[in-house]
DNA sequence: TTGAAAGCGCTAACAC
DNA sequence: GTGTTAGCGCTTTCAA
């Protein structure tokens, strides 16, 4: 007995158009070589026949897969969501699919790099937000495609990402120009070993600092656990019981900047009178909760990045006959998104001193 | 000139290790009849090429594409990406890949429904949290694989997800166990016309409303845009300005329900004392943010719904020979996950009366 | 504009 | 345990 019903073929809906299979094949990229009377009966049958071209056997031919590759650490943050969200939608456009690799553990992570699924398997890879080392960087050389990294730049390699440091900049410059002079900096330890961009944040919140002419103070660093509220507690009573206690915190994202505000308010903090806080992203939440920020798009992040990548397909054929777009051919573009300040409610004035 | 360098083939290996191609399969897929000896020498040429086996040629003879494929709304959503963050590992550690369609806007829908672009191109599709209309439930039915319904009931078809009622029942009834008889419903608009379980949660407030002997009032059921800042604020106004207002209000997801904390508290009106807030999901900001909560589990879900793929996979093969699990070997299994209250800091009883 | 034939890289019978 | 052979379903010359 028969195992499931078999998947019709080109030749199926050859047959039953009356042409050869070729002409099927034809009909079916759209080929302009196709009498409309032919194509119109081919399409008919293919219909009938609820019959679709089967990727596999025509990559076996074109070397080509029609699918584009996502390396992720975690799909479980407003970051990796949006740029995805827009990702995707933007390569189906072009034909393609898209496959998602989720490396949320250190595990997981080696046995990517080990195994390399992706090799043959893509025709692109888009690797997001991950601080990879040397030789995981080596490995995806070998991977014989387009490889473009996102929200992280690494030399020599296509790349696109916001500018962090200047960033950091503008949420601690206006800070500064709102009058504060002592300002927190609360950082996220991510419990997978990949970082997102904090290092480059403090970074533009330190120049800021400097060009102030305040002194950084170590002191006023949190870390918060991404994961642990008691750690968000913790942080801003350690903030609160200094001899000179901040009046504004910049938080390096949007989610430890809301848990801040919240918390602070819980314990009669008033926020921004008493407290200013700034985030990073422009979370959808940052609009309802009113969050001062300094917007990022992960959504045009990812639309950019699927273009560069479509853009290195198409030219991955071409590329060693003309040598016309640099030596090459935007193999180490650097695409360097802005960023935005947005005042919300949550940043105000300091308080007037009370004991100086 | 050639293009860019070929991969390495079977047959490369074959040649270098001195076997035959065959080996050379079995010994790639890590079938038991290969001498250690043999096996290893495949190996370190395999090594030495940089080669990976093409899952399209191999899925053209056996048939299967060892890619599993999910159809969401939006990536950019909590639950989403945790359904997805732990739907990726475990298809990996089958050896599969995972596909993600992106379908945000109905132009998008219609598009992927029309060409159902999935066929041929993978093993299983999983349809997350979708309202689908019964022709495009139908079109699924033609894919010839296996479909699974996620964060949604289908009839006669394999689902998996929370009992919503149930739990909008949960956060209802802790809401009057605590004192509350005047309980407003937060209800999200979504933008793309998919719902989210909402109309269910509304059914669970109204069952606990009505067991406890209170009638259904709509002026406390109030919709929330859930891109937009000011219809909080409204939403809050409306219900404040009520000649008896709500005490307590329940939405239907932790960022509106987060989006109201903050609002309220912004407002001087004080959580919990003068108005509790219960939330449904137990998203990560849910503890850092204090909010009582419905908890589900979206990585459970994800997880769940992954196994019971892999297995109507596995058993599509074979599924005419024995109909040992019931008539339809487990193709309209139902599996409903349980959902948890979780009171936090944002319900307390409610205020003592003052013009009574 | 269409068809015939060759083969993409692999697995699965079947021999040995 | 290993090799030989015959396709899987498509695209792509090349001829007509």
């Amino acid at each position: 007995m028969p195992p499931t019903q078999r998947h019709a073929t080109l030749a199926d809906v050859a047959a039953r158009a009356g042409v050869s299979p070729s002409t099927v094949s034809r009909a079916m990229r759209g080929l302009p070589t196709v009498s409309p009377e032919v194509r119109a009966r081919v399409e008919q049958a293919a219909r009938e026949l609820n019959f679709a071209v089967s990727r596999q056997a025509a990559s076996l031919v074109t070397g080509r897969t029609g699918v584009v590759a996502a390396l992720v650490p975690t799909l479980d943050s407003w970051f990796m969501g949006s740029a995805l969200s827009s990702l995707g939608p933007l390569l189906r456009a072009s034909g393609r699919e898209m496959n998602v690799y989720v490396l949320p553990d250190l595990a997981e992570r080696a046995s990517f790099f080990e195994r390399l699924p992706a090799r043959r398997n893509a025709d692109a890879l888009l690797v997001f937000g991950f601080d990879l080392t040397q030789e995981e960087t080596a490995r995806l050389d070998e991977l014989e495609m387009p490889v473009i990294y996102v929200s992280q730049h690494t030399e020599g390699r296509p790349s696109v990402y916001v500018d962090d440091v200047a960033g950091g900049c503008k949420a601690t410059r206006h800070l500064l120009h709102l009058g504060h002079r002592r300002i927190a900096f609360a950082h996220v330890a991510s419990s997978h070993g990949f970082h997102f961009s904090s290092r480059e944040r403090l970074l533009g919140y330190r120049q800021a600092l400097a060009e102030a002419g305040i002194p950084f103070d170590d002191e006023l660093v949190i870390t918060i656990a991404s994961d642990d509220r008691r750690s968000v507690l913790e942080g801003v009573g350690r903030l609160l019981a200094l001899r000179e206690p901040p009046t504004a915190v910049f938080a390096e994202h949007d989610e430890p900047a809301l848990s801040l505000v919240s918390t602070l308010r819980k314990a009669r903090v008033a926020v921004p009178e008493r407290m200013s806080v700034i985030g990073f992203d422009d979370h959808r939440m940052a609009e309802w909760a009113d969050l001062s920020t300094i917007a990022q798009s992960p959504a045009d992040m990812g639309r950019i990045a699927g273009e560069l990548a479509l853009e290195l397909i198409e030219s991955d054929g071409a590329e060693r006959d003309a040598r016309d777009g640099g030596e090459d051919g935007g193999r180490s573009r650097h695409i360097v998104l802005p960023t935005l300040l947005i005042p919300r409610g949550t940043t105000a004035p300091p308080p007037a001193p009370e004991d100086e």
